[in-house]
DNA sequence: TCCATGCTTAACCGATTGGTTGAATATAGC
DNA sequence: GCTATATTCAACCAATCGGTTAAGCATGGA
């Protein structure tokens, strides 16, 4: 769990998997798209691979990189435990709202981020 | 995101917030189950309040902290953006077809704390 | 066979991290 | 006012991080 909060604890890394996302990817297209050495890149995919993040498939002499969701679903999981705080939350904020309108029309949702 | 992902990348700071998670707690009273110093976990405490994943109330000589479910509803929502990867069964099965090639079975469950 | 390609490894660098100790600050209670 | 309590701040340390450059390995292709 410490390496995967870790892997994801740094943008470039989360932009890969997004990446990822896409489908199968090698490590030069993952690196493509930022403005460091490919060795940087290298580390960083190494980071996800060591969090369990991706699966590494050598195909001759390129590199191929998948998305492993598990340890993803894992830090999902971990965070859904406190769900109820923000759902309490807007619960709570949602009937103070609706007892300070209780003599006026309604109907004002926010999803804010 | 970056200081949300790094603060939850340490077994410290999240234990931290699974003590949050039961109500109130000083600045002490967090540091009290580590073997570390109370300057120690001061800087968790700092970081996790960067993050803004806790909100600090000082009563008099003593911080009480609180959690800020806010940053962790972001995260659980930015990791939800994969959670089709994981309940997708025809990408499951994807997987696993993909898998043949590699001749390996990988059973790899994190289970943490 | 020779060379370009894809990627890793090694050595290095400055910044950050997580920890320490010791001093400082502020409040509570006698 | 004095002292104990709660906590931060400052300085320091070793380890790690994210980056670099240069070199090394395989592989693919002419």
């Amino acid at each position: 769990m410490d390496a995967v909060f870790h892997a994801l604890g740094d943008a470039t890394r989360r932009h890969m998997l997004r990446d990822l996302a896409g489908g199968e990817r090698t490590v030069g297209q993952l690196a493509a798209p930022f403005a460091i050495s490919l060795a940087a890149a290298s580390k960083h995919i190494k980071a996800l691979e060591h969090a369990g993040l991706i699966r590494r498939e050598v195909r001759g002499r390129t590199h191929v990189c998948r998305l492993e969701p598990g340890p993803l679903a894992a830090a999902h999981a971990w965070l859904g435990f406190y769900e109820r705080f923000w759902t309490d939350r807007l619960d709570a904020l949602d009937r103070i709202l609706r007892a300070e309108d209780a003599t006026r029309s309604q109907d004002k949702e926010t999803t804010d981020e």
